[in-house]
This record gives C-alpha cells, sequence and structure tokens, in this order.
DNA sequence: GTCCCTGCAAACGGTTTGCACCCGG
DNA sequence: CCGGGTGCAAACCGTTTGCAGGGAC
C-alpha cells in the first residue's frame, strides 16, 4: 500500500522521531483532503485511534510544519493543513468561503527577484480571491 | 489637512453610515503603520477617545473590510489590518515574524488567466515568506 | 537510560454575542 | 422616528501550557 511507504519515507527523510501518534495524523493527511483544521483532524484521527490526543494533535501538526512534511496555511478562523506532497496555490472564494487548490505556477524569476530584493525567498504563495465556479452560477 | 479629506471621501464612496468610531478607527489606520491587529487599534482609539469599545473596533473593521476601505490580511495568531490606500503585497519573516510590504506588481495576465479556469477573480494575493534582510545578517 | 513525546485539564488570547441604549439619516 | 451602531460583560473557540508518566532511539 503506497500511502505506508509515503509516511514512512517522510519519517526517514525528516528526521523526526516517529510516534504511532505522528504516523497516524501524517498518514490521514496523505489519504484525506487538504485544508483540515487542526480540530477536524483530531476528531478523525481521535475516532480512528483514541490514543491521540488533542494537544498532541497540535503538537504533531507543529513538529510537521517545522520537518516541512506539511504546511499550514493560515486562513479566517482556524489554521488549516496540507501534506506537501506536491506544490499549489490556491483560491478562496468570497461567497461561500471554500478553499481550492489551484495548479503550481512559478511567479516569472525576474518580477521575484525585483520583488525580493535582498530578502531570501524560501516560497512563494500565491492566494485568488474571487467567486468560485459554483457560486458564479447562480 | 490630507487625511481628514481621505477619511470623510472614503465614508461618502462607500456607503457607511458615517460614525465617530468609524471615523476614529479608519482615520488611524490612515495615519499609522500597516499590519496592526484589531488589539493595537482598540488600544491606540481607544486611548485617544474612549468612547470606543474593544467590540466596536471588531464590529468597525469588519464593517470597513466589507465595504474596501480597509484590507484583512490573516496571519497566524491575530488578523491584521490595512488601509487600502495602495495595494501591495507581503513577505514574511520566518525567523522574526516581520511582516513587510513589498511594492505592487501584476501576476502577468497569462499566467493569471491559465490559473484562475472559469473562476472570477477579484483579487491576487501574493506572500513571500523567507529571512528578512535584519535576520539574514546575523 | 536519556530525552523527547504524550495525555490531561486548566488557562489563554483573539473574537463574537446578547441585550439595552444611543445616534445618524 | 426608525434601523443600524455601540458599550459592556460574558461566552466562545482555537490553541497553548504545565506537569506527570511513557515510549523512541
Amino acid at each position: 500500500m503506497k500511502d505506508r511507504q509515503d509516511v514512512e519515507s517522510a519519517f526517514a527523510r525528516s528526521n523526526l522521531r516517529r510516534t504511532s501518534q505522528r504516523y497516524d495524523v501524517l498518514s490521514w493527511l496523505y489519504r484525506h483532503k487538504r485544508h483540515a483544521t487542526a480540530e477536524e483532524i483530531f476528531a478523525a484521527v481521535n475516532k480512528a485511534n483514541p490514543r491521540v490526543s488533542r494537544a498532541t494533535v497540535y503538537n504533531v501538526l507543529h513538529a510537521l510544519v517545522e520537518g516541512r512534511l506539511v504546511r499550514q496555511l493560515n486562513a479566517e478562523g482556524a489554521a488549516r493543513y496540507d501534506a506537501t506532497l506536491d506544490r499549489h496555490h490556491h483560491f478562496i472564494c468570497d461567497t461561500c468561503g471554500a478553499i481550492e487548490d489551484l495548479e503550481w505556477f512559478d511567479l516569472p524569476a525576474a518580477i521575484l527577484r525585483g520583488a525580493a530584493g535582498r530578502r531570501a525567498v524560501r516560497e512563494t504563495e500565491i492566494t485568488l480571491h474571487g467567486v468560485c465556479e459554483r457560486c458564479g452560477r447562480k
């Protein structure tokens, strides 16, 4: 099963201690939808394995973000988490609040260089805001 | 004095009822640094005019965002607010957490169109993450 | 064996709410 | 005068913390 290998190799790559709770959270993120809140993750993972507490889900998410296995997205209300299997940007609907993924594209290098000046850029985050297809049809 | 005119004309443009609390908040945003949290705004405005309560600052900020006079930035922890006198992007330092403004630049139209598909885009938000000049020098 | 991780519950910070009063149009 | 805006305090929700016990390496 592919998921399991992905999770194990992610731990191997990352120098993070592999605990069952970390395994459960990361594997859930690989298997489920992006943009989940910590609370959603806690509910799902704790249901499957009650040996995972709320505080630990928060701890684990921080560790995974720190180890670059998971990406944190600051939205209104609660933070949202994505396993970083592939890079992508986001679209947020003004009307219904849905967060949709957009395929990855690069900011042209010349523009990026001009904008960044002397700062060292690690990541470019692009979020489009507007009206999603579903809301636009009404 | 220029500020006052800006604030008044912003209310005229926006169809928002002009109350003294709204005036105080918007005028403070015009006169002070960007990226202030609601709490910072409350502290400053309430000090100058105790007739402004915390709840009202939150109400007012929502109304101003709704009326497009102010932009809301979702960062870690608390939301941050900018009066939208000019458009700009942001840089957030991984090390010290500072939020710096970047001059406005457009995402090339062809790229934007490709990314958006059929969605109606109202705004493009670009946030660069990395290490700021000050932290990079250490 | 050591240190880091975990579980629990209490605390915390930012934000929202309910309701009576007030003021702008 | 009407309807939306305001002040206050309590409630709420997402998140963090302190500490005792447990598991990874």
